[in-house]
RNA sequence: GCUGGGAUAGCGAAGCGGUCAAACGCAUUUGACUGUAAAUCAAACGCCCUUGUGGCUUCGUAGGUUCGAAUCCUACUCCCAGCA
């Protein structure tokens, strides 16, 4: 089963509350979903995530299919019993990794040093080299389906052509067409092998070119998709060019549906994301600069700034990361010159106690948004 | 005391006559990170500046050989190992 309904409309703006609901609960939108890419949020149990309040989490399509299998997967019942996480799962579809493969191709080197692509497009889908082994593999958007259907995911992403910055008008165009080919091939797959656990999610494309965003709109949000998610965005374009798109996308998204803004973000962009509409939002940042050493922190929970625990002025610094702050880490005591110790000699505790800090913070930051709503 | 081995930038460690301000690793510093090829990556790291196929001073100390020395020779100082 699959619903969304929105339960309050913001006044100012198109900002809103809803309730999404899948077979595994219900979930307050806006809401923010951890990256568990390869079935794990990294350095964080699913008993903490649970305690911060997530009641949604990400898996990756690519990456589960790779490894260890999406038949392995199904055999032992489907991911949310192999990962012990009973809640939601939303799976993206492998889109972005066509990007980050292809994007970074420039720099891949094969055995021999040679330079090549990992990623090569056709009509009928994306013949990709496994980053892992470089074996071949084909995704179309049947069989992404099938192989989510394999995870047993809640809400499922179509295969997209996720646009990398900057393109040029032409390639955005294209890119937005496959998109769009793709999108309609998914749809009618999925409406003949339909189930009535999981729900299938369309992507917008079209770059930062304000006539094809809003034709990507238009043609997405027209096919019987259960949400309307907005890609290519968070790609190295900047602040500016992704709240153009927000703008350009936002108010011409169906009401009744769930509108998910992929890869996003910082807790200013998901605060600017809101405001534009959307209704979830999911980033590797939390976790991602929290292994690498940096924290948010923020007094008003509207700016927000980073700091880098690696620096040697928080060698003596005995407060914790973020003042009066409620998160696992910080309430415990845990403090800076500690942290930023276990950070600089690489123990496991500093880049959770991070992680989950940076968790706690976009979890709260969701939670103040929908009161205030 | 004798016999070997050694002393290189913050540390470890290459180099053993020219292309050496000196590989590499660590540490340090700075920067990046937005649907995770990311516990990762990039840059700086003797001193100076007009930042360059730039200038200056370095390879235990002091001399020497050579057009040219971190590299060869001599003396000295210190370290390490074995034997007394």
């Amino acid at each position: 089963m699959f619903s969304f309904k929105v339960t309050k409309q913001s006044k100012n703006s198109l900002a809103r509350t809803g309730i999404l609901e899948t077979s595994r609960g219900k979930i307050k939108t806006p809401v923010f979903m951890p990256c568990a890419t390869r079935g794990s949020v990294k350095g964080v149990s699913f008993e903490e995530l649970k305690n911060l309040g997530f009641e949604i989490i990400l898996g990756n399509t690519y990456h589960l299919y790779l490894r260890p299998g999406d038949k392995l997967i199904k055999k032992l019942g489907g991911l949310h019993k192999f990962t012990n996480w009973q809640n939601s799962i939303l799976t993206d579809s492998g889109g972005y990794q066509v990007f980050s493969l292809g994007a970074a191709y420039k720099s891949y080197q094969n055995k021999n040093g040679d330079k090549e692509s990992l990623v090569r497009f056709k009509k009928e889908g994306v013949i990709f080299k496994s980053h892992l082994d470089g074996s071949k593999h084909l995704f179309t958007p049947e069989k992404v389906i099938d192989v989510q259907k394999n995870l047993g995911s809640d809400i499922m992403m179509v295969l997209d052509v996720c646009t990398e910055y900057p393109a040029s008008y032409e390639r955005a165009q294209v890119s937005m067409e496959l998109t769009h080919l793709w999108a309609k091939k998914a749809i009618e797959y999925w409406q003949k092998k339909r189930n009535q656990k999981q729900a299938l999610f369309g992507i917008i494309q079209g770059s930062t070119y304000q006539d094809l965003r809003e034709e990507s709109t238009k043609f997405i949000s027209n096919l019987p998709f259960d949400g309307i998610a907005v890609g290519g965005v968070s790609v190295g374009e900047g602040k500016t060019n992704m709240y153009n798109v927000l703008k350009w996308v936002g108010p011409n998204l169906p009401q009744g549906k769930p509108h998910y803004l992929m890869g996003v973000g910082e807790p200013e962009d998901i605060i600017e994301g809101v405001k534009m509409g959307f209704d979830m939002f999911d980033c590797v940042l939390p976790t991602r600069l929290g292994r690498h050493g940096t924290i948010w922190q923020t007094k008003n929970w509207q700016k927000f700034q980073k700091i880098d625990l690696r620096k040697s002025k928080y060698r003596y610094d005995q407060k914790p990361m973020m003042k009066d702050c409620s998160c696992p880490a910080c309430s415990q005591g845990y403090t800076r010159a500690y942290i930023s110790h276990l950070i600089k000699e690489k123990e496991m505790l500093g880049m959770r106690l991070t992680s989950l800090h940076n968790l706690f913070i976009l979890q709260e930051l969701t939670r103040r948004i929908r009161e205030k709503i």
